[in-house]
Order: structure tokens, then C-alpha cells, then sequence
RNA sequence: GCAGCUGUGGUAUAGUCUGGUUAUUACUUGGGCCUUCCAAGCCUACAACCCGGGUUCGAAUCCCGGCAGCUGCACCA
């Protein structure tokens, strides 16, 4: 772990540049050169994989403006705020919350602005600065917001999550999925929080990439088949716990995370374990990580638990990369109750359950003649009540009174009061959703720091074969000969075949060495004197740099086997 | 956002205090020579004073503003 060689590295190579360069630049935003794209790129690829083809997830892809609706819904619109205010007479900017906490030292965190006014006016709070007046304190929104439409009346913001977009297709969803819980959306692409002051370059971004899904289940099953496969995985938490009584963090499995009640659920726990297996995989090693638990103060208001997974680094301690959460089914309800459409899977029972109800309906031949031109209201009234309601009201004041824009008294001559039994076969259920949510950047920047690999020899990324962003190096030995000329026709073949393959055929062949091995290159094949008689070439393996012979006729069998 | 420090070719730097030649050096990169497996050597070329304004005969150098970076504070649903 090397943060400073390693962005060093990484700018000169072409991983990650800073955004706007030639203008100076702006921070919160970066820039992915070529390999830095690809990278990535073979990042979200292998995500999709994991998620997607071996989950049995299924990709959306939504806006990434949304309309103020949605995001009033979710709480962002509200919710997503500071508090500012702003001198008068010098134009300098503050946060409210903290100038009248340091005027007067009182924690005025989760009071309104209009409260704060009233603070700032009774103690005569001025500007630190110039000790000019203060103005009226708004809310600074996170967000970025923009106008959708030439006349400019309909509010919009840039999303600050994916997640958003899966939520807001859920009724949709719902019937490609056929209803049948448990089912998965994920969703990758751009969110945007515009931040008041991102340092920590690539890891606090104003426009960042997250790889999100939602996994929806049934809140009374959050079991998951796939548990049995992973209960022995020993897993290193961070529990409330361990941090609160500042202890060593857990090391036990699975399964006794899960019987010791440490995480909430089977899919929770088996959602930490993909992560891992995913951060695994693409380089990242079980040191380097660790799972801990959001505090019971930190947590979102809705989340029945949440564990973020977090990385290892030099510079940054340790840094969450991906958080992973039960949300109840806080957004959905959300969701449902501000669109007005309803957002439930219907369950079916097992068996249907008969269930005895009392039903009280209006004797209409007696209704009309009582209550004449007011009986349609009326009847509706006792149709809409709840009947145990009307049944109590009746045997205690023998009759029940509804208030309209008059007082009606409905006696029980006037009402049918019924014994049914009635089939129910399975009842509406707002579902639980299961949120991994990954911070591509940040898994990108991890990546890099803890694929950067520091020998006697030689500084470079020992890259995952599978995110190798060149995966062949193809070198003539010597500039003459004819060497070349064998060498770019096997670059050609070998990229008709599908590899990314650099050619290279400047300097000795130790300079290319190196410069293959600085990017991560995992393979390099030379082409020299004896290829031209037997048409074999030396295969060079870039970390123990260990060479072989292999026939060009099976060179391409080779790597179709190496990058399986 | 606040305070302090910093900003010279792609990278790392000398020069800035005390204004005055063609802005120093190394590496890197491109081209050439050489080269039969791990950054060798030789020739050659490209390439910089963060941006804007001010002071001055003259600014990389002094002053002001902006932008960016670093450190600390704050923020991070």
C-alpha cells in the first residue's frame, strides 16, 4: 500500500486524471484515462457478472435527472440539507447550525430554520467576520438541481442515488418478475451530490458511479437457499458491539453470526459474504477488508440494519466502499403513499383461509322511505364504516349516528347484519428490500492501491487477471530481421480473437518488460530469431516472470484458458 | 466553508528571500543507431514559470483576486 507512488503511477500511465485540467480544474469531479476506463469498465463487467448472470438479477437502466416528485418522496428534496446563512455586508457564506452553536454553544442541530432565525435575532448573532447582519437562513440541498422543460417550471435534480430509479419501477417490476418474491434490480450508473468542500480526490466525488441492487423479499422470509452454501465462511465484523466497548473485531462464521443475532438476517449476512467475494476477486484481499456495523445512532432512520464494508488504506484509514443495507420497506411505502399507487406483492397462502366476518349492509327498502333524498349518502356512509364499529354503537346506544352535513340516526331495523365466511387466499405485502450498495470509484481506487505492488525490482499493479485492463503484450525481441513484422501479425490475430493486446517494439526488451509490468500486463510474448524456425514464442508471466515456450498455433488456446 | 502552507516541461526539481542573459538538472516520452530475453549505451527532438489583474523600463521572482493541492477544523442523510 503505497497511495503516493501508486496516483503517482496511475496519472502517468493513464488510470485516473484530475477533471478539467486545462481550466485548472474543479475538485469533486475526476476524469478516467484509457486504462483507467478500462478498468473500470472490466470492474462493472465482472459486477454484472456476479450479480447479474449469477444472482439472477436483472439490470435497469433509468434517468439520471428525476423530476422533484421522486425525490420529495424519498426524503432528499427534505431531508438532504444544510442549514446556511450569509453575511449581509461581506457576502461570506455560513452554516447557520454552527455559528449559533459556536455564538452561543448550544446544539441547535434538528431545529427549523425559522427557529434559528429567532436565535440568531434574540442574541444578536452576527457575522465572525466583518460582525455585519446576518440573512434569513435556507437550506443549502445537496443536490443538483436544474429545470426540466423550456418553461422552466418543473423542478428537477440529478439523481443522488441509483436506488431511486428501482424503487420508482417497482410496480412494473413487480409484473416482470411475475410477483413472485424474492426478486433483484440493480442498477449501475452516475449519482451526483454536490458536495460543499470534496477533498480525498477519488474518493469523495461531486459525480460518482455506484453499482446498486435491491433485492426484494418477504418481510416475514429472509431466508435465502444459498445460505447453507456459505454458513462455515468466517467473516470479520465490526459489530455495534465491538465498537461502542472498543473490542478486537469478531471472527466468526456465518452462522453464528446469524444464531447470535449479530446480523439481522440470512440474506443480510449472505449479502456481505458476495461482497467480499466480489472485492476477492478483483484484487482486494480479506486483510485489507472488514465489515462494520452502522451505529445505532448513525443508522437511517428506516434501516433495520446496516453494515457498510470497508477497505484498508494508507492514506485515508479505513474507507467505506460499499454499504449494505435492510431497508425495510421504508421506500416503498414512501413511494406508495406520495404516488398513490398501491406498491404490495400479493401473497398467496398455502391454503386458503376461510375467515368469519360480520357484515352490516343498509335495508334499503326501509332506507328510503326514513331518510328520502339523503338515503345515497347515508348508505354509503354504513357501507364505508367499519362494522364492528356499527354492531358496538348499536348495543350500547341502540343506534349509530353518523355525522354528515346532518345528524343521521340509523336504528337496527334499518341495517342487515350478516354472519359470512369468506375464502381469502392470500393477502397484499409491502416487500423488505436488501440494499448492496457499491461505490464503483472507490472500488476502483482500492483496486489500484492494493493491486500496486512494491519489489526490489520493480514498482507496478499486479493486477486481477480478470480486471487487467491489457491482457497481452506482444514484442518483436530485436527491431530487425523480420521479427516485427511476425510479431504485429500476432498482434493482429491475437486481437481478432478478442484480447486487448499491446504491441511494442521500441527500446531493449527489458525496458518493455518493465513498461508491460508497470500497467499490470499479466502476459508478455516475444517473438525471436528461433520463432522464425520452429514458431514457437516465449510466453512471460508478469509476477515471477517465469518464461515458456508455446507453439503460435496454440497461443490463442492458451489464453482463451488463462483469462477463463 | 475556515486557517496555515504550496503551485516551474509528462515526473521530480534549481532559480523566488535580494526583480535584469537563451529558466537548471535528471528521469520520462518521440525519432535514429546499437541490441539474441528483464529499465544498458550513443545521437537527436518535443516539452514548463497555475489563471487573471496590478506595480515596474523590466515579473517565475513583489502586491491583489481566483483556481487547485496538502495539513488541521468543519461537513459527509
Amino acid at each position: 500500500m503505497n497511495h503516493d507512488k501508486m496516483t503517482n503511477i496511475s496519472a502517468k500511465r493513464g488510470f485516473l486524471w484530475p477533471s478539467f485540467e486545462i481550466y485548472s480544474g474543479v475538485s469533486g469531479f475526476t476524469d478516467y484515462g484509457p486504462l483507467g476506463a478500462s478498468l473500470k469498465n472490466n470492474i462493472m463487467q465482472k459486477w454484472r457478472k456476479q450479480y447479474v448472470s449469477g444472482e439472477g438479477f436483472y439490470e435497469i437502466e433509468g434517468p439520471t435527472v428525476m423530476p422533484k416528485e421522486v425525490l420529495k418522496a424519498s426524503g432528499h428534496v427534505d431531508n438532504f440539507t444544510d442549514p446556511m446563512t450569509k453575511c449581509k455586508s461581506c457576502g461570506e457564506v455560513y452554516r447557520a447550525d454552527h455559528i449559533i452553536e459556536e455564538a452561543i454553544g448550544q446544539d441547535v442541530e434538528s431545529l427549523e430554520n425559522s427557529e434559528m432565525d429567532k436565535i440568531v435575532a434574540e442574541n444578536n448573532i452576527k457575522c465572525p467576520e466583518c460582525g455585519g447582519d446576518l440573512a434569513k437562513i435556507w437550506d443549502y440541498n445537496l443536490m443538483f438541481k436544474t429545470e426540466i422543460g423550456a418553461k422552466g417550471n418543473k423542478v428537477g435534480y440529478m439523481r443522488p442515488e441509483t436506488a431511486q430509479g428501482i424503487f420508482i419501477l417497482f410496480k412494473r417490476l413487480e409484473r416482470f418478475f411475475r410477483g413472485k418474491l424474492p426478486f433483484g434490480a440493480v442498477q449501475l450508473g452516475k449519482a451526483y451530490r454536490n458536495e460543499i468542500s470534496p477533498r480525498q480526490g477519488v474518493i469523495r466525488l461531486r459525480e460518482f458511479t455506484q453499482a446498486e441492487a435491491e433485492i426484494f423479499l418477504d418481510p416475514e422470509d429472509k431466508t435465502t437457499p444459498k445460505f447453507s452454501q456459505i454458513e462455515n465462511e468466517t467473516l470479520r465484523l465490526n459489530s455495534q458491539e465491538v465498537q461502542e466497548k472498543d473490542l478486537e473485531p469478531l471472527e466468526i462464521t456465518a452462522r453464528e453470526a446469524l444464531d447470535k443475532g449479530i446480523v439481522a438476517n440470512e440474506m443480510l449476512i449472505y449479502q456481505l459474504y458476495l461482497a467480499r467475494k466480489f472485492l476477492n476477486e478483483i484484487g482486494i484481499p480479506n486483510e485489507a477488508l472488514r465489515f462494520r456495523q452502522h451505529l445505532a445512532g448513525e443508522m437511517a432512520h428506516y434501516a433495520l440494519d446496516c453494515w457498510d464494508v470497508e477497505v484498508n488504506t494508507d492514506k485515508y484509514g479505513w474507507v467505506e466502499i460499499i454499504g449494505i443495507a435492510d431497508r425495510g420497506d421504508y421506500d416503498l411505502s414512501s413511494h406508495s403513499k406520495f404516488s398513490n399507487e398501491e406498491l404490495y406483492v400479493f401473497k398467496e397462502y398455502d391454503e386458503p383461509k376461510k375467515v368469519k366476518k360480520t357484515i352490516v349492509k343498509p335495508n334499503l327498502s326501509k332506507f328510503g322511505p326514513v331518510f328520502k333524498g339523503d338515503s345515497p349518502k347515508v348508505k354509503q356512509a354504513i357501507e364505508e364504516a367499519d362494522p364492528e364499529e356499527i354492531i358496538s354503537a348499536l348495543e350500547n346506544d341502540g343506534k349509530y349516528v353518523i355525522e354528515l352535513d346532518n345528524t343521521y340516526e340509523v336504528e337496527e331495523e334499518l341495517l342487515l347484519i350478516e354472519e359470512v365466511e369468506e375464502d381469502v387466499t392470500g393477502e397484499k405485502i409491502i416487500p423488505h428490500v436488501i440494499e448492496p450498495s457499491f461505490g464503483i470509484d472507490r472500488i476502483v481506487y482500492s483496486v489500484l492501491l492494493h493491486s500496486f505492488t512494491e519489489t526490489e525490482g520493480k514498482d507496478y499493479f499486479k493486477f486481477a487477471k480478470s480486471v487487467a485492463p491489457v491482457q497481452v503484450g506482444v514484442y518483436p525481441l530485436v527491431k530487425k530481421d523480420g521479427l516485427p513484422e511476425i510479431a504485429t501479425e500476432l498482434k493482429d490475430t491475437l486481437r481478432e480473437a478478442g484480447f486487448k493486446v499491446e504491441y511494442d517494439e521500441g527500446n531493449t526488451i527489458g525496458k518493455r518488460y518493465a513498461r508491460a509490468d508497470e500497467i499490470g500486463i499479466p502476459i508478455a510474448v516475444t517473438v525471436d530469431y528461433e520463432t522464425k524456425d520452429d514458431n514457437m514464442v516465449t510466453v512471460r508471466d508478469r509476477d515471477t516472470e517465469a518464461q515458456e515456450r508455446i507453439a503460435i498455433s496454440d497461443l490463442k488456446e492458451y489464453l482463451e484458458n488463462y483469462y477463463k
